[in-house]
This record gives C-alpha cells, sequence and structure tokens, in this order.
RNA sequence: GCGGGUGUAGCUCAAUUGGAUAGAGCAUCGGUCUACGAAACCGAAGGUUGCAGGUUCGAAUCCUGCCACCCGCGCCA
C-alpha cells in the first residue's frame, strides 16, 4: 500500500460521502485533518458539519452513517463521533509499521507530481556595479528552496538570475568611469558601487518626473526623492544615453568596458552564491542584456495588436478593471523594466515552454507584475508551445531590517553588504563549533581546523537561512545575528543537532539492520512515527503554497518528536534486541527526513556537530 | 486621495486555509547529566488574536466600519 495513511482515509472517507449523500457530492473535500491532541486520536474527519449544512441534516447523525459505511476498518481502530460531529480516528499500530515500512525508500515515500512541467524561477536579481546586500539574500535563498521543493518533486526548473546588466543606469556607471579614466581591470566591487553611486546623484534630476508625482499625488517617498534631485544632469544623461546608443552598436572598447563590470559584479556574486550554497552560478545569468533585441518586438506586438496607446508621448497599456497603465515605451523612444519583463515573459513561455514561472521579488513590486502579468495575457503569451496555459506568479517577501527597523540597506552603513554579514554568521558558527570540539567529550574533539571550519560555516549559514524561511515570506523581519545564530530553541543550529545526535547514534550501534520490524509501543515511538508519514503530505502543501515555513516547521515537529523519544526510549540499551534494532531504523529514518527536508531549505546537515 | 500588506503571550513567530481548550521558541521560575550527544528533555507562568459590529453549530481566519504602522501609485529599476 503505496499512500499515506491521509490519503487512504481521505479516499475512504471521499467514498463513504458519495454512498450516503449520492453521486453530487463526489469529489467533495473529505476534510481529513491532524488530530490536534492525542485524546481525539491520531487523524479526525471534519466533513460531516459542512455537509449537514448544505443538505439540512444533523451533523451528528450524518458523522454516524459515515461511520458505518466508511471502508477503513484494515487501517484504523473503532472510530467514533465527538463534539458537533467530529469523527475522531486512530490508527491500528500496524498500520503504522507498514507505513513506514513503505516511506523507507531513498524517496522517503515522497511522490513525484503526476505532471511535472518546466519551471522558471527569476530569483537573485543582481544589478551589475552595485553591492548584494539582504534583499537579494531573501531572493536568493527563496528561490533556491521553491527550486529544490520543486525539483523534489520531478519539476524540471530553470533557476534564471534576470541580471540588471543594461539600460541608463549601467551606461552612466561606464559612462562615468570611462570620463574619469579610470582603469577597469582593478576595479573591486566596492569601487563601482560607489561609482553607480555617484553616477545616479549626477544625473538624478527629473522635473517632469516630479510635477508628475505631484499631481499624481505619489507617496511622500517618491516625491521627496524626487526634490533631492538637480539640475544640470541632462548632459550627463544625454552623454550616457549616447554610451548606451555605441554599445548595443558593439563598438568594442565599450562592450569589453561592459564586460568587466559585469565581470567583477559577478565574481563576488558568485563568491555569495558559494559561501550560500546556492544551486546557481554565472551560467544561469539571463540578463537584461539577453532580451535587448528583443524589445522592439515586444512593442510592435502591442502596436500591431491594438493594445496599447500613445499617452503624452508615452506608449502605455491599459486594463479594464484598473486606472492605473502600464508603460512600456518613454517620450524619448526607450524601453523600460515592463517591457524587459515583457520579452522575458515571452521567452520564457515560448521557447522555454514553460508551464510556470514564478517570480521572487520584494512584494514593493506587487503591482509592477500584476500589470506586467496581465499584459502578457493580452498579448497572448501565456501559452507554452504545446498550448498549455503558463500559470505566471510573484512571490513577494518582506523586508530585511536594520536593528532601527528601518529597511537594512548599504546606504545606510557600509558594512551592511550581503557578503560581510555571511562572514560574520560563518565566523560566529565556527566559534560555537571550535568552542564545543574542546570538550573531550565532544564527537567533534579531534578534528581538524579543516573539518570543524566546514561544520562552522554550515551552522552560520544554516542558521541565516533558517530564520529566513522558518516564517511567513509576507512579513518583514529584523536581521539579528544574534538570534539566529543562538544555539538554543527555533533554529536551524537545533534542527542540524537532532540530525547529528541521530547520526551518531546510528554509527554507534555498528549494526543496523535495514529490514528490522518496526515495534511501535511507547507513545514517542507512535507520535514520531506519525510525524514522519507525514512527509510526502507536508512537501506537496509547501510546494503548492510555495511556503518553505511549512516544511521548517515540520522539520522542527520531527526534531522535536526524535528528541523527545531519544529522551524516553533508550536505543542502544534497548531492553531486546528486537526493539533495539526497530528503534535504529526508526531513529535513522527520522535522520534522513530531517536531511532531506533541510536540504530542500537548501541547509546542510552535518554528520557530526 | 486610491491600492496593497501587517497587527496574535513581555519579545520573535505558528495556527494544516472556517474546526474542539489559539500553539512553539526566547526571556522568567522550578526540575532532569560521573551523559545511547544537556546545542537536549519535562513542568510552571504568561491571551478580550488592534477596536466595534455582523455572518453560523463554530471565527485569529469570511463580511462591514474604524485605528496604528509599513509599502506602492506612467516616462528609475
Amino acid at each position: 500500500m503505496p499512500t499515506t495513511p491521509y490519503q487512504h482515509l481521505a479516499d475512504a472517507f471521499g467514498s463513504a460521502i458519495v454512498a450516503v449523500l449520492g453521486p453530487d457530492f463526489a469529489g467533495s473535500d473529505p476534510v481529513i485533518r491532524v488530530s490536534t491532541k492525542p485524546e481525539f486520536g491520531d487523524y479526525q474527519c471534519n466533513a460531516s458539519m459542512g455537509l449537514a449544512k448544505q443538505t439540512g441534516r444533523k451533523p451528528r447523525e450524518l458523522a454516524a452513517e459515515l461511520i458505518e459505511v466508511v471502508d477503513v476498518a484494515d487501517i484504523a481502530e473503532q472510530l467514533e463521533v465527538a463534539g458537533p460531529g467530529f469523527i475522531n480516528i486512530t490508527l491500528k499500530t500496524s498500520t503504522i509499521a507498514t507505513a513506514l515500512e513503505s516511506m523507507d525508500t531513498p524517496a522517503l515515500g515522497v511522490k513525484p507530481n503526476e505532471h511535472p512541467e518546466i519551471v522558471v524561477i527569476d530569483m537573485c536579481g543582481v544589478n551589475v556595479a552595485k553591492q548584494m546586500h539582504v534583499g537579494h539574500l531573501r531572493s536568493t535563498i527563496i528561490g533556491d528552496a521553491f527550486a529544490r521543493i520543486l525539483t523534489r518533486l520531478g519539476d524540471d526548473v530553470h533557476r534564471e538570475n534576470h541580471l540588471g546588466d543594461w539600460g541608463l543606469p549601467v551606461a552612466l556607471v561606464l559612462h562615468l568611469l570611462r570620463t574619469r579614466g579610470v582603469d577597469l581591470t582593478t576595479l573591486t566591487l566596492g569601487d563601482l558601487d560607489a561609482a553607480y553611486r555617484d553616477a545616479q546623484a549626477l544625473a538624478k534630476a527629473d522635473q517632469k518626473g516630479l510635477t508628475a508625482a505631484i499631481s499624481k499625488q505619489s507617496g511622500p517617498h517618491r516625491i521627496a526623492e524626487l526634490e533631492d534631485q538637480n539640475t544640470g544632469a541632462a548632459d550627463i544623461r544625454s552623454e550616457a544615453g549616447q554610451t548606451l546608443v555605441a554599445l548595443q552598436q558593439g563598438d568594442e572598447d565599450l562592450v569589453r568596458d561592459w564586460n568587466s563590470l559585469i565581470s567583477v559584479t559577478t565574481d563576488a556574486m558568485s563568491e555569495a552564491l558559494n559561501l550560500l550554497g546556492v544551486q546557481m552560478t554565472k551560467s544561469n545569468n539571463r540578463g537584461e542584456s539577453f532580451y535587448r533585441d528583443r524589445l522592439r518586438g515586444v512593442l510592435d506586438w502591442f502596436e500591431s495588436q491594438g493594445l496599447c496607446r500613445k499617452d503624452d508621448g508615452a506608449v502605455v497599456v491599459d486594463f479594464d478593471d484598473r486606472e492605473r497603465p502600464l508603460l512600456i515605451q518613454k517620450s524619448d523612444g526607450g524601453f523600460l523594466y515592463a517591457t524587459t519583463d515583457l520579452a522575458a515573459v515571452r521567452v520564457r513561455t515560448e521557447e522555454t515552454g514553460a508551464g510556470r514561472c514564478i517570480y521572487v521579488v520584494d512584494s514593493r513590486q506587487r503591482d509592477h507584475f500584476k500589470d506586467v502579468f496581465d499584459a502578457a495575457t493580452l498579448a497572448g503569451w501565456c501559452k507554452n508551445p504545446s498550448g498549455k496555459h503558463v500559470v505566471l506568479s510573484h512571490t513577494g517577501f518582506g523586508s530585511v531590517l536594520g536593528p532601527d527597523r528601518r529597511p537594512l540597506k548599504t546606504r545606510s552603513g557600509e558594512n551592511a553588504t550581503l557578503a560581510s554579514l555571511l562572514k560574520e554568521a560563518i565566523s560566529r558558527g565556527r566559534a560555537e563549533v571550535h568552542s564545543r570540539a574542546e570538550d573531550p567529550n565532544a564527537p567533534t574533539h579531534g578534528l581538524s581546523q579543516v573539518e570543524l571550519d566546514a561544520i562552522g560555516q554550515a551552522v552560520g549559514i544554516g542558521a541565516v537561512k533558517y530564520a529566513d524561511l522558518a516564517n511567513d515570506l509576507v512579513r518583514d523581519y529584523v536581521f539579528d545575528l544574534d538570534r539566529m545564530v543562538a544555539f538554543e530553541g527555533d533554529t536551524g543550529p537545533y534542527l542540524q543537532y537532532a540530525h547529528a545526535r541521530i547520526r551518531s547514534v546510528v554509527r554507534r550501534a555498528e549494526s543496523f539492520n535495514p529490514d528490522a520490524a518496526f515495534l511501535i509501543e511507547q507513545p514517542a515511538e507512535r507520535g514520531l512515527s506519525l510525524t514522519m508519514l507525514r512527509w510526502n503530505d507536508v512537501v506537496h502543501a509547501a510546494a503548492e503554497s510555495l511556503e518553505p515555513h511549512r516544511i521548517a516547521a515540520y522539520l522542527r515537529e520531527v526534531a522535536e518528536d526524535f528528541n523527545g523519544f531519544y529522551q524516553t526510549c533508550p536505543v542502544l540499551k534497548a531492553p531486546t534486541p528486537e526493539l533495539r534494532e526497530s528503534r535504529l531504523r526508526l531513529a535513522d529514518l527520522a535522520g534522513r527526513v530531517l536531511e532531506d527536508g533541510l536540504g530542500l531549505l537548501g541547509i546542510d546537515a552535518p554528520a557530526c556537530m
């Protein structure tokens, strides 16, 4: 029986509902849930209340009838009606053992999607000549977690880094560096970042934008930003515009210099990605420049389909359900990032053949992506070559804040770069691991400095990733290394520690019987087993909702259940050889679930720490 | 002004998407180690789920109106 208890129950109650209420109710949700308390059994069916309302019957009576006909005798003990009409379900112990047996495979019972598809994940989003900051951290590790989860279920995932490597901002930096006569071959990213800010400051003057912003009653931030800008910038922008044109036309010197900017930026990026253990390299780069020859085609298509209009010299796309239009061409003929995003949608659906595109970009860009997706739909670009409708979705996420609860940006301090934060996290992880290793009783005692450093890095990085992925993505959070790298409580290291303990006990057992019978006797054994049996359901739920924190919360449950089990059920010193083998196998399975789950979050699980 | 998000224990967050007595972790207090790994476990205390109404067997969750904070709102990306 390959299905999980949950699915078995869902199928059985689904059929029972049809048997009692008729074929109209085929496909209605049987509302099987994990019980909230042990005294309510293992699972519960909450369908009868809702169905009773629909059919004008009494919920408890309906529940009793469902119990009469439902076919779960082979897996469950006697069912009982409780409260307003809950059906409490307690599984047979033998069912649990059988189910554990069937999940004890390399896949750990996680079943692949029936219809795998190509998924493009737009993540990371580094800009040329700018330092990575914590915003990139979120996009990158969230995107990587999505990618790992979907890959686990069989999808063909393409991580794409929509590098900001084109357009006026890049031309401005390039122009500035060249007029200053800077040697581009010896630049650091720090130099580039400073030049970027200089260039922006020099070029930002937008009286027209300011009046528009005021008349449109834009937010105070935007207006203040525009007011800061001064005159005299028009010249610089015009010169940068010429630089851009020359670059576009393939001017050899310019192209060479442009490439060195990209190279400096992406070298630093690769270093950070490497530290993070994110499965992404320069080969995942598909920057804005990739789409530069397709922008005209975007505009032509919208014009030819009558989907846009001229407004004040610019070209805009209107939508039926809102006032706000989408600008796809400026009055000076230039294109905008919306144009690039539209070109990217077109490539991803029509050429890459994606069935799903996920944009992992902070939630301030929600409106932008809504507009882009709607425009792409109007354009008819939401179909892939096989004619299937492509799902475009934007997963926004909250800001990372500093201790002052203001967005933590490079602007607010030179040391807020991603690289520096990661180094700090790693050094804290290492310090803790090294200090533990000094204890002669510690399993890490006697390991080499190199080995301890590697473990410490996994701990430090794992702490940062866990802190980010363990809560709801929409929330802002304060980047507080003290809390993240704390080694008590709801942290990455707690999970890694639970995993390492398991590896340790299995290692010390010396003999391991992979075919040992599961003997589920103690409540702690039962609890741990039931939790582990939910793994398949949890992965699918996390994949469907794109909520990694579900996996994080689940892993915490596994770790807590294991720690409780380990406290009350002697493994190596179990009373009988059979029980010892059973508990070892249970522990090993728990360890593999933890490793698998941490892996889906991109967190390493050292065998010893 | 319009739109979006958030508001849950002193602090940081959950709540299987409308289910039973709202759960964890920090911090506080009290118990467990000459150790199958104490980075752990067990227990105590801590709540008018921003406020006020409404919907129903049942609401943190859905509807209405307020309040607070954050974000966005055509020629930047």
